[in-house]
DNA sequence: CAAACGTGGGT
DNA sequence: TACCCAAGTTT
């Protein structure tokens, strides 16, 4: 907690006079999301949404356009849910225990125990992947990541250790010792304040802990798409959720490659788990059928975009990327 | 419990 | 280039 005082970080946006609604914001955007990323979205997010009813009030649409470009876009969803979830609950107010915080939509144990550090300053212990790497080295736990067994062991450890007073400056340490001093690589311990007592360090076990994930193979997949451009305009439809891109707006997506079609263009897309080799092809009328997550085919929301207020429209980033690219060839040929 | 869920930064 | 993985949650 000196530590944190002294060399911790005191100056991110989110740190400025939070609330219970801006830690959440910013708790939820920052799941698996580097701070450098997240911090413009978190101001455009709070200009544009600036409390819990103007989020609740806003269009699905508003708040994934705002999302666009973060990624696992179920945050956005839930997030959105989650604010009808507190007014309707809890009358406005953020509750203040932690199993009514995890029943919010998308808040699961980590946010939860932030949550209750960070903006309600009570007892909130926290484990996200900063705190596993750092508990990890410094008390020397080998271990399956991501296991029952291991993450029983970081959580005990976290409910141990997090003190009853001044939780937030506990929590707030923790994150900042994993992510500033306690790297993945070339961790810092000349700077660490706990060197003396890291396990892993005394047994020059740095390297190794926490241990490797086992790393699975990453299927590739072919995906079809339709690309209608009447005059100026682009046809594209709202993906269903669950799914890839649930909820944003996207080129129609196809069971298959439609028979004597002019292809538009093609791009290869890495997703964490698979990689997608995407074809676009030429259509003189719309494509209302569209690939479901399960590979059925179901209808979805159809509309005609105009090309220059894309900018307010949620898509895929790639699929965005495509489009611009293609409009921009365009002008000059 | 494994797998789904996005995108981009760092080495 | 090819990985790893980042303030995780849900199914």
């Amino acid at each position: 907690m000196q530590w944190q005082t002294q060399h911790g970080r005191h100056d991110l946006p989110w740190q400025q006079s939070p609330s219970a609604y801006s830690v959440h914001v910013s708790e939820i955007m920052l799941q698996q999301t580097q701070v450098s990323t997240v911090i413009p979205y978190f101001e455009r997010w709070m200009q544009r949404f600036p409390s819990l009813d103007a989020l609740a009030s806003a269009s699905e649409d508003d708040v994934m356009a705002q999302w666009q470009g973060l990624g696992y876009y179920s945050r956005a969803r839930n997030l959105r849910k989650a604010a009808a979830h507190v007014i309707a609950e809890h009358g406005g107010e953020y509750p203040d225990c932690l199993q009514a915080l995890q029943a919010i939509p998308g808040v699961g144990r980590y946010t939860a125990g932030a949550i209750r550090s960070f903006a309600l300053q009570q007892y909130g212990p926290i484990v996200d992947g900063n705190v596993k790497r750092l508990y990890a080295r410094l008390f020397g736990i080998d271990g399956e990541p991501n296991s029952s067994a291991f993450n029983r062991t970081l959580w005990q450890l976290a409910e141990q250790l997090t003190p009853h007073n001044a939780s937030h400056i506990y929590s707030q340490g923790v994150l900042d010792l994993g992510a500033t001093v306690c790297t993945k690589s070339q961790p810092k311990c000349s700077e660490c304040p706990v060197q003396s007592e890291c396990v892993a360090h005394a047994t020059g076990r740095i390297e190794q802990l926490p241990n490797p994930k086992k790393k699975r193979e990453k299927p590739f997949r072919v995906g079809h798409f339709s690309w209608h451009q009447p005059n100026q305009h682009i046809h594209l439809v709202k993906r269903s959720s669950p799914g890839i891109w649930g909820g944003l707006w996207c080129l129609p997506e196809l069971p298959d490659a439609p028979k004597d079609a002019e292809l538009a263009g093609e791009f290869i897309h890495q997703f964490t788990h698979y990689t997608l080799h995407a074809k676009v092809w030429r259509a003189s009328t719309p494509q209302h059928l569209s690939v479901k997550d399960d590979n059925s085919v179901g209808y979805l929301a159809t509309q005609l975009f105009d090309l220059n207020q894309l900018d307010q429209t949620g898509l895929p980033t790639p699929i965005k990327q495509f489009i611009q690219d293609r409009i921009a060839l365009k002008r000059h040929t």
